[in-house]
DNA sequence: GTCTATAACCGGATAGAC
DNA sequence: GTCTATCCGGTTATAGAC
């Protein structure tokens, strides 16, 4: 469950620390995964993370900022659980309502052990200025990763939309996940009941719409939506270059 | 600009505070929003906004539970304000798209001197255990009147939407002005040019499918959607009950 | 130059006297 | 209802060890 593994080149282009710099900073790394989750966010303290991973206060802000940058680490892990569960799902399923569904309800299940303390993550997130914002610009590998995978949930099935729409589906299907994952966050039902019955249905509607796209009767208006998609897309181009391997 | 207009009446049925309390807590109140616009949310301490309305520390905590608490007065501050800036519009405009559209337009217009410490405002709200977030119970009241303003803008309007899904358009506007927010938060365009974009195509797009709603081709789409929502409010039940009069 | 530690600072929040 | 004194935890400054 480590979330580095030190690379053993010779030298460390992504991070220009030592490989004992490497260890320290994944033990902080995995002491405040561990005390967000057995306590929350809010009532894990820096000094308890410190000490916990075996280091100094001071130490622990050497490798990261800030306690909220903490949390990014969280989010390579995230990814990381969702992508391993939806292997079998893309492998076999074909129909997109169910691979949509399913790839959704992963999503849910794998976040599920940090339920608790995703709420006062999202609080940081929130924040547009916060490098955390799922649109800022430090946050595009991930997202990018993301809009990727829903990509895939695209091209393995069995419904083919038309072009135009297909180009901008990715993006609008990572969207819809992220409004799942803001209602998920203020879910308080047992077993986040609600939030697999909002999956439910809204997965069978938004399929139905991506289906429903050829018809004539709605061509203006998919037109139109995609028209004002575009525009907004303009002027993003800023960020949509250059790539980490993450 | 007062928020706080001390009722003359003998009892102080809503606050539970007497007359000079009362004018201490608007004291607070004034300040606090004057230094949120001064310098942001997080620049503005409570030992500064305490020392502006020329009461101890200690004492701001008397009548606000925490600084989040102080931002409450913003929220009934914006929507008076929107309320105000709707009149015109809700008598005169008939056309379902104009009446959504300006209605939208004016809460941004009138949010626009909030818009630099509306992040950090919003990055409290986000948090679902926040008092503030405008899915609590504690904003039922403020959520309520948002709700009616968007009934009025239906009501008004030269359509008619099929019986079963006028009973809740006004929760999902309601729902749609919030994302509208959302991206108006995150928007770094000058003069915010991006939102008011955003709602001139997103107010079209509402009315249209409004519209369309009555279309026997759409029917049992916009059927099972609406099930699923009356599924999802069946829980909700708990608030809805009394309703300040704030 | 990379890492680690100690000692402060600052501001949100609370306790308890008056 | 108001104050003062204090706590607590995120963050920073800075000095020294490897």
């Amino acid at each position: 469950m480590n979330l580095e593994s030190a690379s053993p080149t010779g030298f460390e282009a992504t991070s220009g620390l030592t490989q004992k710099g490497e260890q320290t900073r994944a033990r902080i790394l995995e002491a405040a995964l561990f005390l967000f989750m057995e306590r929350g966010y809010d009532r894990a303290t820096m000094r308890e993370i410190a000490r916990q991973a075996g280091v100094s206060l001071g130490n622990a802000y050497y490798y990261f900022r800030s306690k909220e940058h903490l949390i990014q680490g969280y989010y390579a892990q995230s990814h990381q659980d969702h992508l391993q569960a939806c292997r079998d799902i893309l492998e076999h399923e074909k129909n997109l309502e169910d691979r949509l569904r399913k790839v959704l309800e992963a999503k849910i299940v794998t976040s599920e052990p940090y339920h608790q303390f995703a709420g006062a993550l999202f609080k940081t997130a929130a924040d547009p200025s916060s490098p955390l914002s799922p649109f800022s610009p430090e946050s595009q590998p991930t997202r990018s990763q993301a809009t990727q995978l829903m990509a895939q949930v695209l091209d393995g099935s069995d419904v083919n939309a038309p072009d135009d729409l297909a180009a901008e589906l990715p993006k609008l299907l990572w969207l819809y996940l992220m409004g799942v994952i803001l209602f998920w966050i203020h879910d308080r039902s047992p077993g986040c009941a609600r939030t697999f019955l909002l999956i439910e249905h809204t997965s069978r509607l938004v399929a139905k719409l991506i289906r429903l796209a050829r018809n004539p009767l709605l061509r203006p208006l998919t037109h139109r939506t995609l028209e004002m998609l575009r525009d907004f897309q303009a002027d993003d181009r800023r960020l949509t270059d250059s790539q980490d391997s993450l």
